[in-house]
DNA sequence: CGGCTAACGCTAAAAATTTGCGTTAAGGTG
DNA sequence: CACCTTAACGCAAATTTTTAGCGTTAGCCG
């Protein structure tokens, strides 16, 4: 058969998850600077030349993880109307990204270049909204322009976070979403 | 004298500029992958210890090359008048943004640490909007606010090209601006 | 001009990465 | 269920990259 083909289950995944788990575990206790593929190697059981073969190099790896750790494990809580919604999102949204863990992910994706990490990433964002956006119409509302939402909210978050240019407190992510709000009611 | 000091001019300098050469002439034909530092310090004719030295590594060097690349060389283009200013400017800014090298510096000054690369490559953009806004001021237009045009025009146009989750095309770059000038207008 | 020392070059040692080859085990087939 | 194919792994040698020690060069200051 010429199909290409991926192992899923047995030992492939489990070195896989074996090699996740100790990734996650270092990022805790130490700077991602000195973290190193002989390092990850030893303390999860694996030789070096399988994370290479397999990932291709550290960043590749680092990515891999923070895609991984990004997947959302359910969907936005559901506050009841539109406006809450999203700003419980977003708070949360801010909070996450712009902690230490969720700057050194964010750097981590933007920096593989194989796989689209970087899309994978931002379309879970994006599936959220929508999420948020068809439970708005199905209550009734007028809902609202997803990529609108990216574009007024999530993008400047991203962007200070990254840049580091402004603090990025609770106010200044509520007056994001309220003004988008705004923008929604008067369109 | 006890007085950190750092050599500005003669070898020092003459060596930091025929590195940076070196590797933007080598982002030019090549992908950022495959350069290492060992083909940097040959083809620049300095020996590697000298830029580990110096540098730390190649993340640090890339960032530095690009931080000193975006550096801007001269103000904005004048228009004559606010709005035609700032769009001139966006249009060019999102190009440079959006083409591989662009694309290149952005993440290599993203994946640095020390010396804050990213925070003093957003001031660039920030002190050419903060340009625009004294000029449009000086002519007795109304001005904006340069945090606010960031937010609603450079952090969207940046979160598209990192995630690249969505074309950039004149069109949309254009309805920024028009939206953002509105949003003046109106406040 | 002469002293001081930051910054460089050279080299050897250490660490990381790549590569070849044999082995293990997942998943399909008769 | 036993068998076959081959993706994925482990091991180890070869290669490359990075670090570190030490002597040398050349800015900068008095």
């Amino acid at each position: 058969m010429a199909r290409e083909m991926v192992r899923q289950g047995g030992r492939s995944a489990r070195i896989q998850s074996e090699v996740h788990r100790t990734v996650r575990d270092m990022l805790k206790t130490m700077d991602r600077g000195e973290i190193t593929v002989p390092m990850i190697a030893e303390k999860s059981g694996v030789t070096p030349s399988t994370i290479y073969r397999r990932w291709g190099d550290l960043s590749e790896l680092l990515a891999d993880v923070a895609v991984a750790r990004m997947r959302p494990v359910a969907d936005p809580e559901d506050t009841g109307a539109m406006g809450s919604d999203l700003e419980t999102f977003i708070l949360q949204y801010a909070e996450e990204m712009s902690s230490k863990v969720g700057r050194s992910m964010l750097a981590d994706v933007l920096g593989s270049m194989e796989g689209n990490a970087a899309g994978r990433c931002c379309q879970f964002t994006y599936d959220h909204l929508e999420t948020l956006r068809e439970r708005a119409l199905s209550r009734g509302e007028s809902g609202f322009d997803v990529s609108e939402a990216i574009d007024v909210v999530v993008a400047p978050i991203i962007y200070h976070i990254l840049f580091g240019d402004r603090e990025l407190t609770t106010d200044y992510c509520r007056s994001l979403v309220s003004s988008f709000l705004e923008k929604c009611a008067g369109a």
